[in-house]
DNA sequence: TATTGTTATACTCTATAACTATA
DNA sequence: TATAGTTATAGAGTATAACAATA
């Protein structure tokens, strides 16, 4: 007999929305991070810096969850791209803010329309389900 | 103005899904395979490996999309550690079928508990909301 | 003294290529 | 000849620790 244990709906919910993601093929983030010539977290990077929006350096780092050295390195490759750049802050000499490059938001947009491609799973629910899906997820994150 | 063309309802719906998983804090992903003291592709592994099933190495390797090389390193860690073993196939002297043991089917369900938490943004829609989007996945899947 | 960001370094994970043994 | 799995090796990505500049 089996000694799993009936998921509540919320843990199945999200257990069925990590299946979905792990049998990508090929595997999401990485492929598409492939694709762009960058880090998967670099991508991530990407994802979070809004055009327009100025951000310390450690914010990044504090944001992905990864050593400040390692910001250090993926805002040199994606700055030496022409992506990115840093700014000073003048309130505090210590701080690099980092900012999108106008070239850096259009990759971005490019980059986020790959991301957010609807795998076929999702692509294949009628309009309908995809609708209650969508409005079930924007309520999920409060907006 | 914004270049930002709207997204259908599908495509919002998986960008809303990705961003649940991006904004957790520690990445989701990392953190349980950090966990248990595995990598994230052998995390992903043992996620696949039913208990029961034999695969051989070369499934492995399909399914995570990477080289044979690397399941062999896999492998050897997670069969050190007693969660799996290799038998010999007994059509083909070449191939080699994996399985979990029960120690490793044991702690698969420990590893999958930790995986399939759900995020806060999924535990505080109300019971009905999450039972819809449980149907709505179990559809998007085909069960 | 503490903090921001950088540099130097070691470790892990991965793919490539060459190899063994089977088919 | 081709395939399954292994081994050796090099490259990318990461964290740790020591450092310089500034607070």
């Amino acid at each position: 007999m089996s000694t799993r244990p009936k998921l509540d709906a919320a843990t199945e919910a999200w257990s069925l929305f990590l299946g979905i993601l792990f049998d990508e093929r090929p595997p999401r983030v990485p492929a598409v991070a492939a694709e762009f010539d960058v880090s998967p977290m670099a991508l991530k990077m990407l994802q979070g810096l809004e055009p327009g929006a100025t951000l310390p350096m450690s914010a990044l780092a504090d944001r992905l969850f990864c050593d400040a050295s390692n910001v250090t390195g993926m805002v040199d490759r994606l700055e030496a791209r022409g992506l990115l750049e840093r700014r000073d802050d003048p309130g505090d000499r210590r701080v690099k803010l980092i900012t999108l490059t106008d070239e850096g938001a259009a990759v971005r947009e490019r980059v986020l329309a790959r991301l957010y491609e609807p795998p076929e799973a999702i692509a294949r629910l009628s309009r309908a389900d995809q609708r209650a899906l969508r409005d079930l997820l924007r309520r999920a994150i409060g907006a």
